[in-house]
DNA sequence: ATCGTTACCGGGAACGATTGCGTAAATAAA
DNA sequence: TTTATTTACGCAATCGTTCCCGGTAACGAT
């Protein structure tokens, strides 16, 4: 079963005119006389006439389409990127294509060959945590194709990226803690090569270190599938609470491993914050709602997902190569709650101070 | 700056051949002697040849592309809906273009407006709560555009859907709290006219019957917009914490309502279950980790999705009108948690009545 | 020598839309 | 009356691909 469409052929026959008449009557061209133009216009009204627009892919070369690819999109950071590519892309007149990575480089890449190979016009990417070959989305960019990386950004090439401050989100979040008393605090991460790692990270320690705390390697654990897998956000939680230096709060530094931190914290019944401080990364409403409410860093993930796409636009319809790029730094919100609540076992802390 | 990719002219051209014959040595026509088709793929091979997919869909009149309608994607039934589209379709070769109508019937119009005019060769939709008038969706449905429904079903359109047992899942959910103490059941759902609501609704209503527990209209409470606006969920559970009738019990008929009614219940320092049991549809698998934990039902999103999408493809690539579907009913699953723990107040309250 | 067959390849029309160019008729200017 | 200009439209190429027609060799059979 096929859906058929009228096209301007059609009109012509029926009106007894030619296909370049009908076209330019419908385009307002100023050549055609407005009685044939009302004409044409009338009957297309009518008929419902929408102009093909694969044809009009074809011969404009470009499809109006733009490729995004992000880990998950049943991640509310994510999710809510997207609804602000969305209404930026909607908008313009573009569709959306999403892909999903799930943290892994091999499907990011079916994913990349899949969407070029479907001619999108450019391209949005959060890049997987295993990704450390850049060199298809290097070929890619030096090809031609308009690319907007935000979140995890790749340093290599150069063109528009979106983020959030990385580092002072983890700094100040890092900071909080100590001043809540937290002295041993552990972080556990994504993969050490990925860019919000390396950032967010390089926070952590500069907060520890301006706070007199000295940084313990130990107590820095990498999930190299972003929390994907559960067992690996509880290996890292075991390997934690079995170290001699045993924490007192850890920072997570992405929504999947903030949750589920939270999660294997809950399952192993330790409990937070009495035991173990929480703080990380997530942009989940449901986070206040929790046992206790997780204070967390927030990103503007609408904001961020709006404005990549309105520089991706620019990419696509500037006239020559853009040579000047820019990285967008947003400011996070830390929102404080329950997880990190101020320890009572402070006195003899503050004296010591 | 334009992506410019090889096409088969130019291998033509290259090649000293015309495009019909480089063409035809590609899709290994008989009719092309081994060497030319041997030059021509090693040609096609080192220069990273793909074929225009723009000009394919323009030349077999399809585009391989679906369309997919849901309210929002930051919704976990939907988000893990969409994984199971994905994951058959790109499988086949069809991309996905999603969009989100926000439970507004204005702009589910618009979507299904653009999805159409963007040429799409299949859809799957779940409506709107606001879609009482499905006269551009049958207009379409006549015109020949195949249409599988999943979740929020339209009765009115003869084609394949995908739901679960509304009716007993409700049902199961209801008798549940019955057995654990609860007398005074409450219901909060979508719009009254909603396939889900009705048939959730009926299977609440037939649980209370057959229990001996009166339905009390009163305590049967609709949002308009499925929960979109925290207010209307509020107001809700205002309206039933202040009748006299006053609730021990609340079945939530969607995920956002389930959320969004805990919210609120918390926010009102109303504790559950003590003071209020709460059972839900949902799939977000942070609500085990709330406070209490929440008994939900939860829908096999994944496999709705893959079913729908496998049912849509049958569609587009059937030869002849299909004249028969099929409706596939899906079995739910109810997790009992902490929210409707067993009444342990029951004697004197029974007394009290 | 002629015909039929087979193997191999090219020309060109389509798919739906846009657009540069050509041109007839009508009107204005010389 | 002749020439220039304007008005209003059609022709045909184009985008990348497929595929229906051809067409031309080479070869064997008659």
């Amino acid at each position: 079963m096929r859906f058929e469409a009228l096209t301007i052929k059609d009109i012509a026959k029926a009106l007894g005119l030619s296909t370049s008449t009908v076209s330019r009557a419908l385009r307002d061209s100023y050549e055609i006389s407005p009685e044939t133009k009302k004409l044409v216009l009338e009957y297309a009204e009518k008929n419902n006439y929408h102009p093909n627009p694969i044809a009009l892919s074809l011969k404009e070369r470009r499809s109006r389409s733009i490729g995004v690819i992000v880990c998950e999109i049943a991640n509310s950071f994510f999710s809510q990127t997207i609804n602000g590519i969305e209404s930026i892309a909607y908008h313009n007149g573009y569709n959306v294509i999403i892909a999903q990575s799930r943290e892994s480089f091999d499907r990011e890449m079916i994913n990349l060959q899949y969407l070029t190979s479907r001619s999108i016009d450019g391209l949005i990417i959060s890049v997987s945590t295993e990704t450390r070959d850049f060199s298809f989305l290097k070929e890619l960019h030096e090809r031609g194709m308009p690319i907007v990386f935000f979140d995890r950004i790749v340093d290599e090439i150069e063109t528009h990226k979106v983020i959030v401050d990385n580092y002072k989100s983890a700094y100040d979040a890092t900071s909080q803690l100590v001043k809540n008393g937290y002295q041993r605090i552990a972080a556990i991460s994504n993969a050490a090569y990925l860019s919000i790692s390396k950032d967010r990270l390089a926070g952590y320690r500069a907060a520890l270190d301006n706070n007199g705390i000295p940084v313990n390697e130990n107590l820095i654990k990498h999930c190299h599938h972003g929390g994907m897998l559960l067992e690996e956000v509880e290996q890292a939680v075991n390997e934690l609470v079995k170290a001699p230096e045993k924490p007192d709060a850890i920072l997570t530094t992405s929504d999947k491993l903030t949750t589920g931190c939270f999660r294997v914290l809950k399952s192993k019944g330790i409990s937070v914050p009495a035991e173990m401080g929480l703080v990380g990364f997530s942009n989940s409403d449901l986070t206040e709602l929790l046992d206790p409410p997780l204070t967390i860093i927030k990103q503007p993930a609408f904001e961020m997902g709006e404005i990549a796409t309105t520089l991706l636009l620019q990419l696509i319809e500037s006239k020559r190569p853009v040579k000047e790029f820019e990285t967008r730094v947003l400011a996070s919100e830390l929102i404080t709650r329950g997880s990190t609540i101020a320890k009572k076992t402070e006195p003899q802390k503050l004296a010591s101070l």
